[in-house]
DNA sequence: AATGAATGAGTCTTCATTCAT
DNA sequence: TATGAATGAAGACTCATTCAT
């Protein structure tokens, strides 16, 4: 049954299609139906593929996340030293800054809007991210990846606060340094 | 003769109140109807202090970031040293990081609500901070005090997407003698 | 008492002053508080002088009817004779016409919004313009004055409703020729 | 496969369905959810028929014009002379009076509504009034259709005006013969 | 699989009106 | 006399969702 595929591909190109209106717009600010005009198909088809709303919004983070991280592990090679891991890592993030912001207000937006019902996925995702770090970066310490991540997400959302802003990372090395 | 009151200290005070719920809901997700209820007044009272959501919204930014960081500021003193200017700031934004964290929310959206229109504010009320910053930590360095803010972002942001969270600033002061 | 007399002047200030609104928006479209801001007052002060909204309207109406008729009545004198008396009044509407007509629209929209309430007041006003153009320039006869009024009244609302329009009467006196 | 609806019958349904209340109550005195109780449908249904309530309302003063002039000329055949077409046109509006007054309240309601931006569709509707009077009426001469216009539009308002009023145009051919 | 017609409760905002001062 | 604070229903319009086709 071929049939199958087709649908997958097509939700997930439904999910990846709608980041940038659910990054543009607040969860609450964006109607189904702004959505599906957007992404050109009908309000019947959206619910064809997603039965609601938040099931729909839920499964964008949970695609974005995943995806995210995958292509910047795929990045890294296992010859790679400390060094060049950490300056590949920061090329990585500093270049994806738009998506993985997006995902970050998509995630923000998601802990505030669905409450306590939000921890699993959110929980998932930010663990997934640390063990990332962690592994490639700070040899397995997963405290000193949670200091890492502090600052990303810091530099994340402050620049994307503000309006312009030159090179996102210049410190990253010495903060990593710091807690080393 | 009208009747007596305060126009500007009533106005404060529905900006004070509305905070709660606006960082519990998005902007977007907040309706009037639900906000007034909240405070316990009318709609119509409501769009008597102030002409539409968008500038409510705004003026409650404003006010609750030149309050909260009038609050910092007010801790501390002149015959403090760098070190101790650091404890209290770091001991202040823990104690106060709920509120901070809301007011950081409640940017977020506004950045991502008004789009373009939203600079001016959003500079007005990142610079108070960093200059905040600057003048009480980094003896004037607008660099450090940069770094320092992205990490403090970070913090509050990171710590308010997961469920639970210890200690917030274990590290803040490595941080700052890293950048140092 | 003479503060009657201020009262009374007062409350045909905000009727004159009111026209100007209620024949640029609806009965229905321009707001009490809308008014009230233009005409520089309070809504309190507006509900002083009038009991409601519809009352204010209908006085506005008696008032300005009256007015319109007395003044073209004013211009008259016993000694003209027929043809003087129509070209008197011929260049008294065309140059009131702003007026006059503004005052049609707030009669028009009287009817449509009063219903059957509205009968006295209009006929009322019908019957004096009918009977000034019976007494001044049909030689008191009624049914040439109808005429006479219905041309006025299409002459009036069709230059209302186009762009631009030349001189209203040219034809004015073939009209009544016709109907002599 | 969509629903089988016939989207154009649908909104002619409603256009002509809502001239009844668009001219018993003004433009801005009729409210949508009114309209849509009394046209038995849901709001929602009208705003997915006509985008907004100003071009709703637009779309059906031109569908009502374009539909009574219509009706107006089959009436008309060309083998009738000058006076049985007068006698034709001069039934058909008697006959016709409160569905044509209908349009007319619209048309000022329109005019004073939407100020400038209603002088091309009131242009397109008066012309196309004035031009089936002078093709049929006047042997092409248009400034003497503007004379009867005046007069159809007078006796319209005028007796849309009053109470109760006798046969509308026992003076027509008299108007007519005066400007000839 | 896909459409778009349909709903009615929801959105923000304005309404006419009252009344303490 | 005059003010403007206050109300809650109603204004135009959008919402998430269903379902016949």
């Amino acid at each position: 049954m071929p049939r199958i595929i087709d649908h997958d591909a097509r939700r997930r190109q439904i999910l990846e299609d709608s980041l940038g209106l659910f990054s543009t717009e607040t969860y609450a600010g964006l109607g189904m139906r702004h959505l599906a005009k957007t992404l050109g198909v009908s309000t019947g088809t959206l619910y064809h593929y997603f039965p609601n709303k938040p099931l729909l919004f839920e499964a964008m983070l949970r695609y974005l996340a995943q995806d995210s991280v995958a292509k910047a592990i795929g990045r890294l090679e296992p010859t790679m030293n400390q060094e060049i891991r950490l300056a590949v890592v920061q090329a990585f993030v500093e270049q994806q800054a738009d998506r993985i912001r997006k995902v970050l207000w998509v995630a923000i937006d998601y802990r505030r809007t669905a409450g306590e019902a939000a921890e699993p996925l959110i929980n998932e995702v930010l663990g997934v991210y640390r063990k990332a770090l962690a592994d490639q970066l700070t040899e397995g310490d997963l405290v000193k990846a949670e200091v890492l991540l502090n600052y990303v997400i810091g530099v994340l959302v402050h620049s994307g606060l503000k309006t312009k802003s030159g090179p996102l990372f210049s410190d990253l090395g010495a903060i990593l340094s710091a807690v080393r």
